[in-house]
DNA sequence: GTTTGCTGCAACCCGATAGTTGCAGATCTA
DNA sequence: TAGATCTGCAACTATCGGGTTGCAGCAAAC
């Protein structure tokens, strides 16, 4: 269901990739229309788009004989929720940890 | 304060480093230490180590000779809150978008 | 004061990846 | 049908990053 969460995180460690996601933002788009709006070659961004694929960021829509891309927000949340629930956890274990170590 | 999102993403985007991460999770170690409990060298442990402080996301504490390496987990937590709300936020213009695409 | 153990720096290797150009195939339009 | 566009595949380059080994420096222990 959801990918596993560091590729996730992999796909979103870079800049080029937010500026596409931006992009999408502001409605779908094709490759070739991203690749009008942004610093690269439409090719560079292909592959970009099929990373964000990969980690389920992103979903292809065909229309007529182009391929748009549409960003998929409820996996940026849901990505989130998990990063968040595990900081949660690190800072009560590390609570815990304090505590033992102040010898209570 | 808060280092900008996408460098704590790549730094996140690794599994070695959720290793370390993990393995902090269960007390302050140093380079040393972690070294014997991953299958890496202890200079690999140091560089990621560099670069998950450089994000903050750890935090260095020297006792005596050595340094000992801490887990900040608001650091998580932050970063999460700030995903979660590019992910809503994006959720919501979308909607809107589709709704003009509606007609309405 | 010598030995032990931990840190830090530098050079190096290699695989992954961001980026490019070029071309072939498919599809809409005139 | 012909021409214009958009996609997809392949080859290639160059940089970055994860990992290694080796060595020098320094703090603790004996």
């Amino acid at each position: 269901m959801t990918a596993t969460l560091v590729p996730v995180f992999a796909a979103l460690g870079d800049e080029t990739r937010w500026s596409i996601l931006a992009a999408l933002g502001e409605g779908d788009a094709s490759a070739s229309a991203l690749a009008g709006r942004l610093p690269v070659t439409r090719q560079a961004i292909a592959k970009h788009l099929a990373v964000l694929q990969e980690v389920g960021l992103v979903e292809p829509v065909r229309v007529g004989r182009e391929v748009r891309y549409r960003v998929i927000g409820s996996q940026l949340s849901a990505t989130a929720h998990r990063l968040d629930a595990i900081g949660a956890e690190w800072d009560r274990r590390l609570a815990a940890i304090k505590q033992i170590a102040e010898g209570l």
